[in-house]
DNA sequence: TTTCATACACACATTTGGGTATGTATAGCA
DNA sequence: TGCTATACATACCCAAATGTGTGTATGAAA
């Protein structure tokens, strides 16, 4: 077979039609980000609570993601003066915008996910890990 | 103020209440995957095409990244057999069924992202980065 | 015969992610 | 006089992620 080289033609790059999309990726194509954001959809709770709810993060990455998300204007951390500390973390309104494409994840895991098993599965059948 | 423990009911796991639901996010929670998904939902695109339009990714990321993508039964790679090669990729049905996913952030990002960039201009004059 | 094109593989270096262990402050309980 | 509980901060360290640079195969065009 000969080599037929396609036309160069609309080379421009895809991700920067919508300019917002590669940042946003940054943002949020993140797995403890979108836990967090997970768990904080159904209500306020506290650190030690979503802790538990996401179950396997350490402190380190929770408070980490924790400070991202505030920065980023998706959740609001509020500190109440006690001893022992208590902080409430919760959607601001920007961060419930978030809800749709969390939604759609979820639903698509539940839907589909059965069938990237058995893909899997099927590849590496075919192409032994080694 | 007093401290005033807040009851420990309901502290399973929500993320477990769905149960695909972490393990999606180990897939797809990815700005390499979903920047691969999101041009390939346009279009069957060649290695070239697809990093020239996703810009800023390297080689080693692109080909590891196609190659998850396939075991995962998302996406379809054909290979001509040819000189130079050429291989094309595209969505299989079941890759196409995150379409919907992949809209709703691409939407959330056109709609919303300008907000981050407010609040974290906020944020970063509150708290000063070192 | 030299160069180019394509889609990688592979080795190496570096950056980042992420775990663990420890420190802090303080009221209340034993 | 400790010890506990809470929500972190901070420092240290290892492993994993990722970038960079180079190599390969082979026909065709220059």
């Amino acid at each position: 077979m000969k080599y037929m080289p396609k036309p160069k033609i609309n080379s421009r790059s895809l991700l920067d039609e919508h300019p917002y999309l590669r940042q946003t990726l940054d943002l949020i194509a993140d797995k403890w980000v979108v836990a967090v954001l997970y768990v904080l959809s159904h209500s306020t709770k506290r650190y030690g609570e979503l802790q538990r709810e996401i179950g396997n993060i350490s402190q380190r990455m929770l408070t980490r993601t924790l400070r991202d998300l505030e920065r980023n204007g998706l959740i609001e951390r509020k500190v109440y003066p006690v001893v022992p500390p208590m902080v409430e973390y919760s959607l601001t309104p920007l961060g419930l915008t978030l809800n749709r494409v969390l939604k759609s994840m979820c639903d698509w895991s539940t839907e589909n996910f059965q069938q990237v098993e058995i893909a899997r599965d099927e590849y590496d059948k075919v192409n032994p890990p080694i």
